[in-house]
DNA sequence: ATTAGGG
DNA sequence: CCCTAAT
């Protein structure tokens, strides 16, 4: 039996989006663990970020918090909405029944974790910072499992994780009917529910008004306006806002935000043009996060799955997805998505922070849950960093902007979350182990200098030589009443860590290291990481990247450059130092890591000047010849090779026998197409001729 | 390095 | 487009 459990931490404040799960056996792994990698590390800068400050002033407080305390206040609250939601939602069930997640039948030996969050203790410098605020919409759900949701995840968990989505719920409870029924509950195939991770991410985001932190509110959030709601399409706005002051940034949104949407949601994401600078680049690098919807995805329909299979369907999931990365649509549509959560926040409370409290709260909040972007309030010209880096961004140059004066950047971090976790452990394993996995995996992210406690009904499971079962900690128990602590390690000295000011040296190095180890967590984890990178190079590079056929030559190459930038960058953690780049090539370990980096070759479809191009010469050389061919038609385009000539044939003979309506992408001319299939039967033809010739020789030979 | 095919 | 196997 696998057990999956998600965790949630406390919360309030600052969190960051779970970390994409990927599957090691999707297809594609190299580009979208890419892909994933990057998005993880966004959620990674943000915590870094706060690493740096926890660990370094982890005297002045971390201690262990308590989710169940957390949510105890809000009990009866919960129950009545439980049952609201009971019956407002109509998955619920569906999923339980997929589950057959019952019987110990199959007893496997594995619980598998997830580490929703962990929410540290309020830490916050800024004595005036009236709240953090979530950064993603599914944190936001996520906060409202914790603290609305808990009885639902209570009442289930015994079977299962529970079935209804808890965007799903959060949705239909707290959206105004309309929008839930658009957004979550009326999905339709794979469009709406992205749609609806957004909206929901805008409903979420909604709800984290400073009120929601008080859980005495919550219904008062439920019930709340759809003016609210309506704001929240926040959730819709482009992604890519950078350097948008987010005063002029926010009426924009109210009125065209579906407009930006929408074409967010568009291959090149024109609608990121409108805003940022950089932010053509994030969304030319579509792909960059298709893993974070798998997140997303994953998060949504976490408690709809039986938590047997749960673990089976997220993977499978994630295997599906493959196949969704082929339609440009989803991919970026997904991209997108996954970015939007990753969106991290600051604010920068520099000096008169014209906000009120109450103010910045919003402020931070309504920023948009894409891109990953980090809103950064300088005094009076709020700036919403780029994404990848926000945390990044301030270290290194989009720090220029507010750099200027000697802004400083403040956080006030009431809590944080840190992504979600798979742990993956045989329920014979020790609790020790338990707390070193789970440990691991946050460390991973947090550094060192935090140690994990164990919760069983909010008490603590100090022995942690008894096994899981022995605790009580095993499928189908109290898997509910499990909770997990962040407290500060004494013996632990914190890792060394970057300044706070300078995340991404950190994550990408430590992050990725130790969650690699991580079983179940690996896929996701893994790949957040590098994707994230927010180095601006990467960002600058695609900026750069010429989208032409010509110049397609280049984007290869530099990704590649940039690969192994960014496979140095993880080298510094490991044992071998980065300079070594002769003693990797020596270390056979060392070889899949920078495999790894390879970077799928940027799609570029081929025009109908190609397609002439290519028919034209293979009427003349015939099918079997691609390098003359290519050398023949494309001996300038460099991004073409014979592999990819005789792959488009291949495909353009498909195309011709399939009926134009199931045709994609820029049409092909018919004449064209029947070219290619004539010319497709000649040479087959003659192939053939070839083979069977000699025989016949030979047969009148020996007749 | 090419070619052929499956994915 | 990627990946492999076989040339």
């Amino acid at each position: 039996m696998v057990l999956q459990k998600r965790l949630d931490y406390g919360s309030s404040g600052y969190q960051v989006p779970a970390m994409p799960h990927v599957p090691r056996s999707a297809r594609g792994k190299r580009s979208v663990r890419k892909k994933v990698e990057n998005n993880q590390m966004c959620a990674f800068d943000l915590l870094a970020t706060v690493a740096g400050k926890l660990l370094s002033e982890r005297e002045s407080s971390l201690t262990p918090c308590d989710i169940t305390g957390t949510s105890n206040p809000t009990t009866e609250k919960d129950t009545v909405k439980q049952e609201q939601l009971d019956n407002e939602k109509p998955f619920k069930t569906e999923a339980f029944d997929q589950g057959g997640c019952d019987d110990g039948t199959l007893g496997s030996e594995i619980i598998l974790y997830r580490l929703d969050s962990y929410t540290s203790k309020e830490h916050s410098q800024t004595p005036n910072a009236a709240a953090s605020s979530p950064a993603s919409a599914f944190i936001k759900s996520d906060n409202k499992d914790v603290f609305a949701g808990e009885s639902i995840i209570r009442g289930e968990f015994g079977h299962s994780l529970g079935t209804s989505t808890t965007a799903q719920k959060c949705g239909a409870r707290r959206c105004s009917p309309g929008s839930v029924e658009s957004c979550v509950c009326e999905g339709d195939g794979i469009k709406t529910p992205l749609q609806a991770e957004r909206r929901i991410t805008g409903n979420l985001i909604a709800w984290s008004s400073p009120d929601m932190y008080s859980l005495e509110d919550l219904m008062d959030l439920d019930a709340k306006p759809p003016a609210l709601v309506s704001s929240d399409s926040s959730a819709e706005v482009p992604p890519c806002r950078d350097h948008v002051p987010y005063n002029s940034f926010v009426p924009k949104r109210r009125d065209g935000m579906k407009f930006s949407v929408d074409r967010d949601d568009d291959e090149n994401s024109s609608g990121c043009t409108n805003s940022g600078t950089i932010t053509t680049n994030a969304c030319k690098a579509p792909c960059i996060g298709d893993r974070r919807i798998k997140k997303l995805l994953a998060s949504k329909y976490w408690k709809a799955a039986p938590t047997m299979s749960t673990d089976g369907e997220l993977s499978n999931t994630d295997v599906e997805m493959k196949p969704f990365f082929r339609s440009r649509r989803m991919s970026c549509t997904r991209q997108r998505t996954q970015r939007s959560s990753f969106k991290r926040r600051k604010l920068f409370e520099r000096c008169s922070m014209s906000a009120s409290d109450g103010g910045i709260f919003r402020e931070g909040i309504s920023n948009p849950p894409g891109k990953g972007g980090i809103k950064v309030e300088a005094s009076d010209s709020p700036v919403t960093l780029h994404g990848a880096n926000g945390a990044l961004s301030s270290a290194t140059g989009q720090k220029s902007s507010c750099e200027s004066g000697d802004y400083q950047v403040k956080l006030s971090i009431k809590s944080f979350k840190v992504p979600e976790l798979f742990v993956e452990i045989p329920q014979n394993a020790t609790v020790g182990s338990l707390k070193r996995t789970v440990l691991e995996a946050v460390t991973a992210i947090l550094g060192r200098g935090l140690r994990v406690g164990v919760l069983l009904q909010g008490k603590k499971v100090r022995d942690d030589s008894k096994t899981l079962r022995q605790a009580g900690i095993s499928h189908g128990e109290e898997l509910d009443n499990l909770g997990f602590t962040l407290e500060p390690n004494p013996t632990q000295a914190p890792a060394p860590l970057t300044s706070p000011e300078d995340p991404h040296l950190l994550q990408p190095s430590d992050a990725i290291e130790p969650l690699s180890r991580i079983p179940p967590a690996n896929p996701t984890a893994d790949q957040g990481a590098s994707d994230a990178t927010p180095q601006p190079v990467l960002l600058t590079f695609i900026a750069n990247c010429p989208e032409s056929d010509h110049d397609s030559v280049h984007s290869p190459a530099d990704v590649s450059y940039l690969d192994k930038t960014t496979a140095n960058s993880r080298a510094l953690v490991p044992v071998v130092p980065p300079m070594d780049v002769e003693a990797l090539a020596v270390v056979p370990l060392r070889k899949p890591r920078h495999s790894e980096m390879v970077q799928r070759r940027i799609r570029r479809p081929f025009t109908v000047a190609e397609v002439e191009a290519l028919v034209q010469a293979v009427e003349k050389l015939g099918t079997g010849r691609w390098r003359d061919v290519k050398l023949r038609a494309f001996e300038n385009a460099k991004h073409r090779t014979y592999v990819d000539l005789k792959d488009k044939w291949k495909t353009l003979v498909h195309t011709a026998r399939i009926s134009p309506q199931q045709r994609r992408g820029e049409p092909v001319p018919q004449e064209l197409l029947d070219r290619v299939l004539s010319a497709h039967a000649y040479w087959s033809q003659q192939q053939a001729r070839l083979q069977v010739k000699p025989p016949p020789a030979e047969t009148c030979l020996l007749l």
